[in-house]
DNA sequence: TGACGCTCGATTGGATCCATTGTGCGTCAT
DNA sequence: ATGACGCACAATGGATCCAATCGAGCGTCA
């Protein structure tokens, strides 16, 4: 076995890889929180062996999105509500802060841009597109500011929170749908502004707004989806 | 090889408590930033193979204490003065928020504790022990709260800056003594009242303070100190 | 004499094999 | 019939071995 193709220069240990294939499988939904995830799945899926799975596992567990028990097994992470508005209280310090440090560094093209998408936004009706295109949104709002950490930081607040915002989205889609895209425009207007201290309060509330609403759905949290605990990966 | 005398029973994997063996020491400064960490020595020194020394360097590479470069080596990580602010910009958010939780959570015995801390941190006069103090005091306040993720956050960044606040307080250790003491007894304070605005306040401006006087003294950072591409890791 | 290129050594990355552990099922006794 | 005990299987953890890769040092040539 080990047919090895190399039909791509590999940057990176396959272990990177891996994980990332494994990551943008969690956050398309593909594994659900609860799933479990058996090492050998996962080698086998990405043309890998045990080691190299078993090492992403272990990366995305310190990212959070996987949960690894010592000689058990690996689940995806569920979060219950408390957690869940955790997280949106952690962004609700972070991200403004963030977005300051990006203001002075957007160019009048990129806010045309988020304008843009805060428009195809409004006009789209498919959760998995909405999803996107929110995501796309906020994080192409931070991408001029040069501080690693905290977009890294950040960045994993929102990759843990993906499966339930895509649960929120799916079920109760038009609830806050218009107070969020007046906020997305105040936000590019702010940004249009130069004005910082706007944006980094109209961010906040947004954020807030956002966890005040998702708490008053506690529904999407109930199921625990059947965590099998040595069974199938699927 | 291999003796395994099992002298202890362990819990979790062998790459976790090598990781943690390992940040013990890094933090402990035994690896200053720069250090060449070879996965043989890991090994060796901890009683494992190279498979779980490994583990551990990536664990610690994602909690940001180690940087491993693909088919190369892994050093433990500098920090220069930029990404050194960045963090206590980011704590600067994020600790008045936990520490807002804990307010309500925290016993008297508990905020006698603190008080305790702080007058011993007026009395030392050794680097080591000042630092002990310190990370003590802050990081009292932070364990009644039950969220996890904000508390690991902080934590990391607590680690990650660990070897520049030794150096800074080696080299400046009376110069903002003064202030410090003074805002960790009006953080007591305010704990004692359980005012919670009054203390994110203070904490805040604590931390901000810190970064300022940190900003001040930018030859802490100026030492790359000398990067042996392949060489020795002491 | 300096710059380029090549080879060799050292170190990391990965695959396979073995040990360990936890789970589930079957059996037996009550 | 039900409970507890024990055995067998399956999945994880770790060690060893082999391959791949990078760096350094040396030699050659301009």
């Amino acid at each position: 076995m080990t047919v090895m193709t190399t039909d791509l220069i590999m940057h990176g240990s396959a272990g990177t890889r891996v994980a990332a294939e494994l990551r943008d499988a969690i956050l398309a939904g593909t594994y659900p929180p609860g799933t479990r995830i058996r090492q050998e799945d996962v080698a086998g899926r990405h043309g890998a062996s045990r080691v190299p799975a078993r090492e992403a596992l272990r990366l995305l567990e310190s990212e959070g999105l996987v949960k690894v028990v010592a000689n058990t097994g690996a689940w995806v992470t569920s979060l219950n509500l408390a957690e869940c508005e955790e997280i949106y209280q952690i962004r609700e310090r972070l991200e403004p802060l963030l977005l300051r440090l990006n203001v002075p560094l957007l160019t009048p093209e990129q806010v045309d841009g988020l304008d843009a998408l805060a428009h195809e936004m409004e006009r789209s009706d498919d959760v998995e597109t909405f999803l996107h295109l929110d995501r796309e949104f906020h994080l192409s709002c931070y991408t001029e500011a040069t501080t690693t950490m905290l977009h890294d930081t950040v960045l994993r607040l929102w990759n843990r929170t993906q499966p339930y915002r895509r649960a929120y989205t799916t079920v109760f889609r038009s609830a806050g749908d218009r107070s969020a895209h007046h906020e997305h425009h105040l936000i590019v207007s702010a940004l249009r502004r130069g004005d910082a201290d706007e944006a980094e309060r109209v961010l906040a509330s947004h954020i807030r707004r956002t966890r005040l609403e998702l708490a008053r759905h506690p529904e999407i949290f109930d199921a625990p989806a059947a965590q099998p605990t040595r069974a199938d990966a699927r």
